[in-house]
DNA sequence: TGAAATGGTACTAATTCAGTTCTATTATTA
DNA sequence: TAATAATAGAACTGAATTAGTACCATTTCA
């Protein structure tokens, strides 16, 4: 299995392109255009309509335009919008309610927490102006510069 | 859906119960500790054997020793050896087929290779070192730098 | 009035995940 | 030497999730 579902890959295809169209498009456009069942691409483009992402025009000449700012849709937005926020494991899900069985004395505990928090820091920090142009954003040097440390200190 | 399967997150608790244990653990210790089908978490450390993670020995004393150094096991290794290697989407495996039919005109083809890099190098960088011990890693403080400068920028 | 779009919901099929089952082999111990 | 407790290996099943359909209603416009 993906990380992303198909759902969330679809609605990044979606946003981006109704950014270069800002005049807007229909479900039929775009599934035609990426070969992405249309029914399917319709239901998440509701979904996104639903939270806000577009606007929606019905009738004959109708369909979507893109109506939040690229620098403001996070992936993890996009995510928890049309399938559930992140979670590394389903632990983590019970540990913010501390059902977790083994809690108390987990080994790992700590350690995933960590995980859990850098992988959700790019998920929270990552937005859909970046996906579109990945130079602006200054991560990508910060993020050679950390590859580049590990691999003096660990290897 | 967990990012980690649960035969993933099984794993991480048998490899760091096995480092405590130095002189080894059988599969009934381990599930009995953690609450865990034993023969589901029974074909986990079969594979972690086979994968050269563990050692094993049968008979009535028998159990599985650890016998790779928790730096040399990268997040990435057990995922790889237990499920699959690490993709962002579907089209992640294409990409590199190059059978995507989108590739050509994909508004999103680099910054999704841009957050699947950024990703899989945490997977590749922490080790069970880091999972045990979280406060040994430099990566720590530089992560939240990370996290400082790109709320600077861009919040 | 008919075609083309979204709105809403429920349903189905396919796939994956989680876990089981069974038989064989090895080693210890009484 | 027989019972027991462990791993080895493979095939199988049930449950859950994902991916995709189907249907009908409503809106808009030509
Ligand atoms: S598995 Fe739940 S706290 Fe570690
Ligand atoms: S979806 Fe395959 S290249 Fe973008």
């Amino acid at each position: 299995m993906s990380f992303f579902s198909r759902k969330m890959d679809y609605a990044l295809l979606v946003l981006s392109h109704l950014h270069g169209n800002p005049d807007g498009s229909s479900a039929r456009e775009i599934s035609a255009k990426f070969s992405i069942s249309r029914p399917f691409l319709a239901n998440i483009m509701k979904t996104l309509c639903h939270h806000g992402y577009l606007s929606s025009h019905r009738g004959v000449h109708g369909g979507y335009v893109l109506i939040r700012k690229p620098e403001d849709i996070a992936l993890a937005d996009i995510m928890q919008s049309l399938d559930e926020p992140f979670h590394l494991t389903d632990c983590s899900k019970d540990i913010e309610k501390q059902t977790c069985s083994a809690r108390t004395f987990c080994p790992i505990r700590t350690g995933m927490s960590g995980v859990h928090d850098r992988i959700r820091t790019i998920l929270k920090d990552v937005t859909l102006a970046e996906i579109l142009d990945p130079t602006i954003r200054p991560s990508v040097s910060l993020q050679f510069g950390l590859e580049l440390v590990s691999n003096g200190t660990h290897k």
